[in-house]
DNA sequence: TCACTATTACACGATATCGTGTAGTAGTGT
DNA sequence: ACACTACTACACGATATCGTGTAATAGTGA
């Protein structure tokens, strides 16, 4: 992107077919060190939001799990009307969080950004060691 | 918590004051073959929401930096209204991801919650390995 | 007590979010 | 063309968010 940072990332998917991603030189809080300047504020804050709604947790982890699914399948496994899985699902699209595809009468979604699964996985991890009673607004 | 997942945390400070934490047996990927609950989306929105904003990014970051700042700093440093920032910090507060302390005249916030700067550091990070064109919303 | 600073409580208004219902489109088979 | 399914576009209403301005509170010193 615009700042080079030297991130090394790795990405591979193993005999199950998940993909993993792995971070080298991560050094935990090496960001911490420098200012954050309002535009990676803004940045961070976008792909946080996509992750602050219950429903998209939910469609994501789906997705996460099955690889990809169509809108009917999301909208059967969460006990959700199909409109408002497409309306979640737009707006992921929108901001590049998943990509479609159209198979028939069906379209099926999968997760495009690699910011999603480590991101869910993490904080998932990290609410069981804290007690995160952060939870209820 | 409620359920209990095999997840060791492990937290020390090193000489520079900076606390580092640890995960072990992380197995990426690990949540993400059980499914997920609604509370357990619920708890995750909850900690996403916290992050789902603009100021409480910088004002976080912030923290995680100085370690401890009082309300007045903190809207100097950002340049914003102290209200402002006292909204906001009381907001973390009730959610548990800042306590306070009061010195005086002034009230020094630090980061409570140890979520908080790990899924910060990962998500500066994979913001710069991916395109992360996610953010402007 | 008075003045002063730092922080907070609260109501207001502008804006954003999200599920719903209705209507529309795309693909497929008859 | 017609019916059917899967998905989407859109307007609506309820609710949530967030900075602002005003006023209140806590601490300190004269």
């Amino acid at each position: 992107m615009a700042k080079s940072r030297k991130t090394t990332k790795t990405t591979h998917a193993d005999s199950a077919g998940r993909t993993t991603v792995q971070l080298k030189a991560r050094r935990s809080n090496l960001e911490d060190r420098k200012l954050l300047s309002p535009e990676d504020a803004l940045r961070t804050e976008g792909l946080f939001k996509m992750l602050a709604n219950d429903t998209r947790i939910r469609l994501l982890h789906h997705l996460v799990r099955s690889r990809e699914a169509s809108v009917g399948d999301i909208a059967n496994a969460l006990d959700m009307k199909p409109q408002a899985v497409s309306n979640q699902l737009q707006r992921l699209s929108d901001t590049g969080m998943v990509a479609s595809r159209r198979e028939g009468v069906s379209v099926f979604y999968r997760v495009k950004n690699g910011c999603v699964a480590p991101l869910l996985d993490l904080a998932l991890c990290l609410m069981d060691a804290e007690g995160c009673d952060s939870a209820s607004r």
